[in-house]
DNA sequence: CGCTTGTGATCGAACGTTTTATCGGATATG
DNA sequence: CATATCCGATAAAACGTTCGATCACAAGCG
C-alpha cells in the first residue's frame, strides 16, 4: 500500500520554499488572510509566480479544519424516487436554492433523507455550514440536537415550529391557496368536492395543512365535508370507476399536488370521463407541467422558487453571523385558472338556483 | 472576534481522556481504523460509553485531510436555468446518480457550471473524490489538467474523447435513436422532415450527434436534407406560421429534445394546426412528460437513469482503485410511438405511391 | 536460555492550512 | 538619547484525525 496518498500537486509549503519565503507570507499573498502578516510587493509577485509554476491549488479541507467554515450547505429533501416521480416542483426548488448559493460562492450538497436522530448528529461532522431541510418534522429532539451543533438550519415547507425562534421557517400559505380553490369551485356551482391525497400523506406537513385548509374553507361555505370526501389516490389502481358509482357524485376533485391531478386527468381520458364537462379537476403547485396536460390544469401556484431563494439567503445570513429580521416567512399562493374547471353537469344559472339538486 | 471557533461538541481526544485511554485506542474502537492498534473488549465498551456521553461526532474534515478521501463526488451539469426549463431529463439523471451514490455511502455535491480551465484546477481542492461531468467538452487541455490531479472523472452524455482511455464515457446511441425516428416517419410516408434545435446547440454534443445521425439516416433513405431543413426554435418567437409558408411544406418535425417538441405542440394548438393530421411531431428523451401532452408525444427514449447509474458506479470503481472493464458505454435508444405521429396529409397507400408529390 | 510470535496499548509524526506571537530594524516622536 | 510606532517577515501552535513505530510483557518453541 502507499504509505501516504499525496492529496494534490503542491502545497503552500512547497510554494513558499520555491519562492524563498515563509509559509505565512505565501498564505497571505495567495489567499489574503492573516491580519498581522505583511509582505512587500516584489516578494508577492515572486510568490505568485512560484504558485503558478507549481500549479498550486489550496487544500480546502485543511483550511476548513482551521477556520471551521466550509462554504457548503446541505439540502435534505424527500427520497429521490418521489422527486423524479413528481412534477417540476423540486426542480424549481433546486434552481432557487442553487442560484442564491452559487452566486455567493457556496456549494450545495444533496443529502439522503435522514429520518432518525442519530444520523442528524452525523450531519455536523464539519463538512457543512448549514442545512436546508424540506418537510422537516416538528420534533423537539431535533431542535435539541441542533442546539448542540454549530450547524445552522432553515426549514422549508415544514410545519411551523413549536419553538418559534429555534430556526427560520419558510412556507407558503397553504390554507389561503386552498381557500381560493374552494371559492373558485363553489362559485362555479360545485357542492361536493373530492380531496385526493396519495399514500403516506399523513407525514407530509403540506398535505396535512392543505387538507385542514380545505375543511375550514368548505365549512365557511356551509358545505359538508367528511371522511367519505377524501380519497387516497393510488397511481397503480384506477379509482375513477369507483368514483362514478358514488351517489350523489362529486362534481370536482382537488388533488393536493399536480402529479396526482395529472394522473387523474389521464385516467379520466382513458375511462371516457370528460374534463371539465363531467368533472372538474384542480391541482397544486402549478408548474410548467400544467400547461401541457390534456385540458390545461387549473392549479394553485406556489412560489417555490422564491421560497427556495429566501430559505437559502436566510441560511447564508445565519451562517455568516447575521440575525435574520424574521424567523417566519409565509408566501401567498395564487390560483391559476386554466381549462380543467367548469360548471358541474346540469348546472343552472344562479338566479334560478334551488338548494336541492334536481 | 472569537479566536478559535469550536467546530463541534467533542473531539476524539476528549473522549480518550474521559475513558482514560490513548487517542489511538479511541480511534480504533470508534472508527475501526488503524491496523496495529489493538484494544480489549472491556476498554472498548468504556470508550463507547464515553463517546456517547460526550455526544462525540467525528470530524470528517480532519479524517479526509489525513486519508485523502472524502466520500463525496461532484456533479457538473448545465446552468440551472436550463435545467428547470427543460423536461424531466435532469431529474432522472439526478435520481440515478444519487441512488447509486447514496447506497454506497457517498455524498453528492452539485457544482456550478465551470467553463474555464483555471476553475477546473480549483476542483481538486481535496473536497471531492471524483466528478461526473455532463456534456464535458472534448478538450485535450482538460485531460491534461485532470492528469495532474488526483480527481477521477467520468463523462456523461459527452462526445467520445479523442484520447480513448483518458476517462470513462457514458452516452446513448444518438445516431441509432434518430435513425429509428427517420425510419418511423418515412414508413408513414413523410419525405420532408424539419429538424428543430434551440439556441446554442452547437456547443451541445448530443444535439450535434443527433443532427449528424439525422443527416446520415435521411441520406440512407435517399431523401434530401439541407440547411433549409434545420430551424433554430425560439421559445419566445412562434415559428409555425413561417413553417406554413414554405413550399413544399415539411410534413413532420423532429425536435432534438422533448422540451422543444412540447413547445411546438402548444404553438401548433394555438395557431390551429392539427397534430398529427396536419403535422407529425417527434421528440427525444421520452420522459413522463410525453404522456401528458396534448397529443401524447412520440419520442425516442433515452435510458438516462441507467446511464446515470452506470456513470456513478464507474466513478466509484475508479475512486476505489478498481479499473473498469470498459471505458466506453453506449446505451441503445428505443422509439416510443404515441399519438403525435401519423401519415402526412394527402397520403396514398404505398401500392399506388408515385415518386413525385402530387 | 535465546528467539520468535502475539497481544494490548501508547507516542508522536504527519495532513495543509490559518493565525497569533514575536522579532529585528527603520523611522518618527518626545 | 530614549521610546514608541510601524514595516516586513518568520516561527510555531493549533485544527482533529490516522497510522507507522515502538514498547512491555507473556507465551511458545527449539
Amino acid at each position: 500500500m502507499e504509505s501516504t496518498a499525496r492529496s494534490n500537486g503542491s502545497t503552500l509549503r512547497e510554494v513558499a520554499e520555491a519562492a524563498g519565503v515563509s509559509i505565512a507570507a505565501a498564505s497571505k499573498v495567495l489567499h489574503g488572510r492573516g491580519k498581522n502578516v505583511r509582505v512587500s510587493v516584489v516578494r508577492a509577485e515572486i510568490i505568485r509566480e512560484a504558485a503558478e509554476k507549481l500549479r498550486y491549488s489550496p487544500n480546502a479541507l485543511a483550511r476548513s479544519l482551521r477556520t471551521c467554515r466550509t462554504q457548503t450547505i446541505g439540502l435534505i429533501w424527500e427520497q429521490m424516487q418521489r422527486i423524479s416521480d413528481g412534477p417540476l416542483y423540486y426542480v424549481h426548488l433546486l434552481d432557487g436554492v442553487s442560484q442564491i448559493l452559487f452566486q455567493q460562492h457556496y456549494r450545495l450538497t444533496i443529502l439522503p433523507e435522514i429520518p432518525e436522530i442519530q444520523p442528524v448528529r452525523a450531519l455536523s461532522d464539519g463538512r457543512l455550514d448549514g442545512v436546508i431541510w424540506c418537510k422537516m418534522p416538528d420534533d423537539p429532539c431535533l431542535v435539541e440536537e441542533f442546539s448542540h451543533s454549530p450547524l445552522k438550519v432553515v426549514a422549508l415547507n415544514s410545519p411551523a415550529s413549536s419553538q418559534p425562534n429555534a430556526y427560520p421557517c419558510v412556507t407558503c400559505d397553504n390554507e389561503g391557496g386552498v381557500a381560493q380553490v374552494v371559492e373558485h369551485l363553489v362559485s362555479l356551482g360545485h357542492k361536493r368536492i373530492l380531496f385526493a391525497l396519495d399514500e403516506g400523506w399523513q407525514t407530509t406537513p403540506d398535505a396535512v395543512a392543505r387538507l385542514n385548509g380545505f375543511r375550514i374553507a368548505m365549512d365557511a361555505h356551509g358545505l359538508p365535508f367528511g371522511s367519505e370526501d377524501i380519497v387516497e389516490w393510488d397511481i397503480k389502481a384506477p379509482a375513477l370507476a369507483a368514483w362514478k358509482a358514488t351517489n350523489p357524485p362529486h362534481t370536482a376533485i382537488f388533488a393536493w399536488h399536480d402529479g396526482i391531478a395529472a394522473n387523474i386527468l389521464s385516467e379520466a381520458a382513458s375511462v371516457g370521463i370528460r374534463v371539465p364537462q363531467d368533472l372538474s379537476v384542480v391541482g397544486f403547485d402549478s408548474t410548467m407541467f400544467c400547461e401541457t396536460t390534456k385540458p390545461r390544469l387549473t392549479a394553485v401556484r406556489q412560489p417555490i422558487r422564491e421560497m427556495a431563494e429566501t430559505a437559502a439567503q436566510l441560511l447564508i445570513d445565519l451562517v455568516e453571523g447575521r440575525t435574520p429580521s424574521s424567523f417566519f416567512h409565509s408566501f401567498p399562493c395564487t390560483l391559476d385558472v386554466r381549462d380543467s374547471t367548469s360548471h358541474p353537469p346540469h348546472y343552472q344559472a344562479p338566479s334560478t338556483q334551488s338548494r336541492g339538486n334536481s
